[in-house]
DNA sequence: GACGAAATGTTAGCCGCTAACATTTTCTTG
DNA sequence: CAAGAAAATGTTAGCGGCTAACATTTCGTC
């Protein structure tokens, strides 16, 4: 049967989810304790561990890879390196799904206070960016311009995602399209 | 008397950086415990964290920050953000002194091979990608622009910088200069 | 040589995280 | 519906990074 929205398992991750983004948000990312996540939640601290592979994790998930390289590879190889990355971007920006509210916001915003999240961040981007760097290279470019070119963007948009957070005077898509433009060399 | 290079503590303190780069070279960062550092350089693993406040400091630095942003301000104020913060490091780094030969390429490609150092890396730019953004911002430059800016030139350099210490074939000058020129469009 | 300060040692403990094994809950299937 | 397989959670024990509080040694100086 398939009544529930989601079995056990999706319900509990959900509690922890919400619990934990609840308690960091009023007391800090780094004052709250795994253990305490787990009691708002009603389970163990070991369970916490089995939904989340990391404490940081709750905050910084996955990026949407795939549609990425697709993107890059449209553009035209006549353009320099970093340019072309920002349009396979902005491309790939356009076909992305509108991301789903709330709960976007309250990660990146905690995200934007806790400088050691920051960090995770950057890590998590590196695939996102090694798929960029072969794309590119794929397509002609010089392989170390191509690291910087992406790792520059990448950067770029973290930037204006982590600073989107803390404004509410600005829609998501409007943030990154003027990063890209700041890139680009648009403005 | 002052017959020695540095005080106990600079001895002391130079032991344990070397003891750790080698442990890292030979098994890896995230194998190395502060204990078997401590251990090699004949000392206490408090006092490791006496001298290092955490075991990534061994191989993350503070950045020579002060420098930059009287570079950044030097430059004309009618470039686009990401052309002048450029232009800045360009001059910014041509001030600074050669920097010392091994330590730093052992210290860089250690990073480069680590995930987790990468992060650190990333978290140690934080303060200078804050002086740049300040002297954008005070010279007429929007502040999310600012942002999006220096984060982008940071992260070119730094990925410029760890591809750097991968290779043998290129000065440590010439790779920071073609990720600049990359940043810039220049290529 | 005594004395104060700097450097290091000792002990105890928190927190993030993992492994190994036991227990319960849920699903399936005869 | 009973029973066994599979999934989800619990329990215990422990490692490694890091901190705090207090004791001890070493060093420079008078």
């Amino acid at each position: 049967m398939e009544s529930e929205v989601g079995g056990r398992r999706a319900r509990t991750r959900a509690r922890l989810l919400d619990c934990a983004l609840d308690l960091f948000e009023r007391q800090g990312y780094e004052q709250t304790t795994v253990a305490q996540i787990a009691e708002a939640a009603g389970v163990t601290e070991m369970t916490f561990f089995r939904h989340f592979a990391a404490k940081d994790r709750v905050v910084v998930e996955d990026p949407y890879d795939p549609l990425i390289a697709d993107a890059v590879a449209a553009q035209p190889r006549t353009l320099t390196p970093l340019v072309r990355a920002v349009a396979g971007l902005r491309t790939a920006w356009a076909q992305l799904p509108e991301p789903q509210s709330q709960t976007v916001r309250r990660r990146v915003r905690i995200a934007a206070v806790t400088p050691s999240l920051r960090a995770a961040i950057a890590a998590n981007n590196a695939t996102t960016e090694q798929i960029l760097v072969d794309q590119l290279v794929a397509d002609g470019t010089d392989p170390r311009s191509a690291r910087v070119a992406a790792a520059a963007t990448l950067a770029g948009i973290t930037a204006a995602l982590l600073d989107w957070s803390q404004r509410d005077d600005i829609a998501l898509t409007d943030a990154v399209a003027a990063a890209l433009d700041t890139l680009d060399g648009r403005r």
